[in-house]
DNA sequence: GTTCTAGAAC
DNA sequence: GTTCTAGAAC
């Protein structure tokens, strides 16, 4: 039987009720107090996904009211996009309806956004894996007519196969409560079957079947990690079991686990919480390794060098710590403290207690944090580090001992995963099963967290700033639990291929992101190996207030990436190896931009405090724009005695997106690759670039630079900046002004605005 | 500012 | 199928 062929199919045909209604969309309208369910269906072409979902639909006499949503049909009876399906699928659920999702859904990423539909609306996602072979799928394809989306003949068969090549199998991890795979049509007929006899209040059991019997079966990680929001428990009807077994579920440990609240848990009360629970012998030692696994034991940040006060820190960490346990099910957080006296493990003690935070799920502990299993009995597979900015061993307290017992490996696992920490955030660095620390207290991650810090004698102290110190240490906290959460999705999603957590994760994802990303979870910006600008010590933190320093005041906010010229021109002396550098000086410093757009781009930027862009420039500070100028024309110089082809122009932005006050110098044959899109080009082509003599001459008359807020000009068409010839595209204009010999236009060959070696050499003489 | 990527355009 | 853009995320 073929199940794409249009013809005869295993399901029941649609009765005559429904089978003149739309395909995308049934029609009847479901009594409230229903179970909906969002089914999607994961399959190339030809694998019979619009069979299935006209079969459910049309086979469907239990009362449920089904709405298939077909990409290849959504746009007016033509292939639409994602979106509109998300729409519809949206619309049908908000109608009540339950929805049968009609499109490949091959990647993780072209279900995610389902995914966070089912989760906002509260229904239960499952996944109908058509998992047919994948030359099945390719011979239906290539020979099917007719077909909605278009997709026959010869075309098919390679789409088909680049698909199947990309092919994400579904996982719990991403949100679904049910998988099912079917493997051939009797297996596909009995899927249609079971949605088929799915009455408005059915459900069916959560878990995964049909898979591969190697490897063990996966558990239902949403319902470790998620809250329940809208489990088949709820729905008291009845449930329709499958004739596959059921998955054994093993969510149920931690909520078992009663201790004292607040209390603090010693060696002795860990054991006696292991021992006295109602678990059958042989699944606990199933259960304890799987609490290990979602356990993570943190020392108190900012706290000790960082003489961050302790009543305000043990505030942070309990809300923190009652923030991420609201969000996520059966995740464990340990503090951790070397001494009974700790003040810190008190507070915080005492704080979870009043807000009535279960100790089953977070508690403090007395002991050394590299040594929790061989001489605490608590096993983390996950400890926070209180690091220093530059990520490096040394130092004192917690981060010596991390480094020191975690040997060279966590060194080199974390000089591959980021160069930098800033305040407030924090990496995760899996850790080598070579390192003693692995081996011997079964740490698999080290998160390493960087906190505010109140000590003068340490970088980036905040001098008491405790409204950005909380807001920091708040930011940082968060950061620690949400990479942690990542880190046992991670490990949870692995187990249907192998055993969780016996070596360290090599993606991780994050919550809010559904890529998988490589070796480790940063969750601030990217450290990135820039020649010149990098992210840094102090980067984002304790900047909002600078500008009024020193008088004067921008609105502007800017992003963390916009901070590297701040960061230059406050510290050349940081950055004097540097081959982009190129001159210091009290008033301004020059460096190569870090993505030229043109042969010769460089900036000269302003060292003044405060002077962000063009907007913050006065009167006053004229004579610092003119000896911006004559470096920036001094620089020109030199790179025509290099190249006397090159012909300059020096101007600023009107809106820059970096902060500090910078004046391009760049070279009007704009070749080069780091030019790439509309905005660049118009940015430097446009009445959005202000010559600086025009920008001197203005200040010099009027007090201030006129800068139209007007961005429109940077989506303007591409136009020629000689020529003034327009180009489709910025690999045409690339390839126009490559060989474009005309003259430039007449206003830019006045008042100096452009400098090449014949206006020098008249300069000159 | 860059990077990433979905979707439009070809 | 590939190329390119535009918008989001960082």
């Amino acid at each position: 039987m073929d199940p794409d062929a249009g013809g005869s199919t295993a399901a029941p045909l649609p009765p005559a009720s429904t089978a003149g209604a739309s395909a995308a969309s049934a029609t009847v309208a479901e009594e409230g107090g229903g179970k909906q369910v969002m089914v999607v269906l994961v399959g190339p072409p030809g694998s019979g996904k619009s069979t299935f979902a006209e079969a459910v639909l049309g086979g469907s006499a239990a009362g449920r009211t089904w709405s298939r949503v077909c990409q290849d049909t959504i746009g007016n009876g033509k292939a639409g996009t994602k979106i509109q399906c998300l729409k519809a699928a949206a619309d049908a659920l908000k109608e009540g309806k339950s929805v049968l999702l009609d499109r490949c859904n091959l990647e993780r990423e072209q279900r995610a956004d389902f995914m966070k539909l089912g989760s906002h609306v509260h229904v239960d996602v499952h996944a109908v894996v058509l998992d047919l072979p994948a030359k099945v799928c390719i011979s239906r394809s290539v020979s099917r007519t007719g077909h909605e989306g278009n997709l026959q003949g010869g075309r098919a068969a390679m789409v088909v196969n680049r698909m199947l090549k990309n092919k994400e199998t579904p996982l719990l991890t991403e949100g679904f409560s049910r998988i099912m795979f079917c493997k051939d049509n009797n297996e596909i007929k009995k899927a249609v079957d079971m949605y088929s006899a799915l009455g408005p209040s059915d459900s069916l059991d959560s878990g995964v079947f049909g898979q591969n019997s190697k490897g063990p079966v996966q558990v239902g990680i949403m319902k470790f990690l998620k809250k329940p929001g809208s489990s088949a428990e709820k729905s008291g009807g009845h449930k329709v079991r499958p004739n596959e077994s059921i998955p054994q579920m093993q969510n149920h440990i931690s909520e078992q686990q009663n201790l004292e609240v607040g209390g603090t848990c010693t060696v002795e009360s860990v054991k006696e919480l292991s021992n006295s629970k109602k678990i059958e012998d042989q699944s606990r030692e199933s259960v304890l390794s799987d609490i290990s696994s979602r356990t993570l034991a943190f020392p108190s940040i900012s706290t000790a060098d960082f003489q961050f006060d302790l009543d305000r820190a043990s505030d942070i960490i309990v809300d923190a710590v009652a923030d991420i346990l609201q969000k996520y099910d059966n995740i464990r957080l340990v503090l951790v403290d070397l001494s009974h006296k700790s003040r810190i493990l008190s507070l915080v003690k005492e704080k979870a207690a009043k807000k009535n935070i279960k100790s089953s799920r977070f508690f403090t502990f007395v002991g050394d944090i590299t040594q929790l299993q061989s001489k605490g009995g608590l096993r983390c597979n996950v400890i926070a580090n209180a690091a220093n900015w530059r990520l490096k061993p040394g130092g004192g307290g917690v981060n010596a001992a991390i480094y020191n017992a975690a040997g060279e490996d966590l060194q080199r696992a974390t000089k591959e995963c980021a160069d930098t920490l800033r305040p407030g955030s924090s990496v995760a660095v899996p850790l080598p099963s070579t390192s003693p620390l692995h081996q011997r207290e079964g740490v698999t991650h080290i998160i390493h967290v960087l906190g505010p810090n109140m000590n003068p004698m340490r970088p980036d102290c905040l001098k008491n700033d405790y409204t950005k110190g909380s807001k920091i240490l708040h930011e940082a906290y968060t950061s620690l639990f949400e990479n942690f959460v990542a880190i046992v999705q991670s490990c949870m999603g692995k187990q249907n291929t192998e055993p969780a957590l016996e070596k360290p994760a090599t993606a991780v994802t994050s919550p809010n992101d559904s890529k998988t990303k490589r070796e480790c979870n940063h969750d601030s910006e990217r450290t990135k190996k820039h020649k010149l600008v990098q992210p840094n010590t102090s980067s984002n933190q304790a900047r909002e207030g600078d500008s009024k320093r020193s008088g004067v005041t921008t609105t502007k906010t800017w992003g963390s990436w916009a901070q590297a010229l701040y960061e230059l021109a406050m510290h050349p002396e940081n950055y004097k190896n540097s081959d982009s550098l190129l001159e210091i000086s009290d008033d301004f410093v020059v460096l190569n931009d870090l993505y030229p757009k043109a042969k010769r781009h460089v900036l000269v930027v302003s060292r003044k405090d405060g002077l962000d862009s063009l907007a913050d420039v006065k009167k006053e500070h004229l004579p610092l724009l003119r000896r911006m100028h004559s470096a920036g024309v001094k620089w020109a110089q030199k790179f025509l005695e290099e190249d006397s082809s090159l012909v300059f122009r020096l101007g600023y932005h009107s809106v820059p997106s970096m902060r500090q006050l910078h004046l391009h110098i760049i070279s009007q044959d704009f070749n080069s690759a780091s030019l790439k899109n509309k905005k660049h080009w118009n940015s430097f082509t446009t009445t959005f670039f202000l010559d600086s003599v025009d920008v001197i001459e203005e200040i010099d008359q009027r007090g201030s630079a006129t800068i139209s807020s007007d961005d429109r000009v940077l989506a303007m068409e591409l136009r020629c900046h000689r020529c003034r010839s327009a180009h489709p595209n910025i690999p045409k204009l690339k390839s126009h002004i490559a060989s474009c010999k005309s003259s430039f236009p007449s206003h830019l060959l006045q008042k100096d605005r452009l400098l090449s070696s014949s206006t020098m050499h008249m300069d000159c003489t």
